[in-house]
DNA sequence: GCCAACGTTGGC
DNA sequence: GCCAACGTTGGC
């Protein structure tokens, strides 16, 4: 068993923002059509946190998810796309804008930088841990997998 | 609303 | 298999 990985998926809030998934509980994340990304969705374990990125607008970090179910065939086309499904676990106290990730040194190496147009990225460990303290988010322990 | 970045498609 | 055209994402 390899060590739980963390991630960030982006979502425009005008289709599905992270106050949808709170109150739907649970979702799965569709409409992937990128082979990076979805290869980064077919990575992930169940219980892998996520981080839930608002774009477009408000572009900022706004919630961490967790993954409930892991890579399966996306119900939403024939095609060989995938998807997963989600689930809310906490809100950031302060989400953490974009302008606040450049404007860290510590995170200057985020995928999510580097590769700005893909939709699901990694985040290290150390990435993860980082934006959670910028949020004011302390990981409880039924977050821990 | 514009435009840069960049992944994907399709002609050759 | 190359590469130009096209479409989409997403920041500004």
């Amino acid at each position: 068993m390899t060590a739980a990985r963390t991630w960030l998926a982006k979502s425009e809030p005008s289709k599905y923002p992270w106050t949808q998934l709170v109150a739907d509980g649970r979702t799965s994340w569709d409409g992937v059509r990128n082979f990076e990304a979805r290869n980064n969705l077919r990575a992930m374990a169940k219980g892998d946190l996520v981080l839930f990125y608002h774009s477009n607008e408000g572009k900022e970090v706004v919630g961490v998810a967790r993954v409930s179910r892991t890579a399966y065939q996306d119900p939403t086309t024939d095609e060989d796309w995938s998807v997963v499904d989600v689930e809310p676990v906490v809100a950031l106290p302060k989400p953490v804008t974009l302008a606040a990730i450049k404007a860290d040194s510590t995170l200057a190496e985020m995928a999510m930088l580097k590769r700005s147009r893909l939709s699901v990225v990694p985040v290290t460990s150390e990435e993860f841990a980082h934006i959670l303290h910028m949020g004011a988010c302390k990981l409880s322990r039924r977050v821990r997998t």
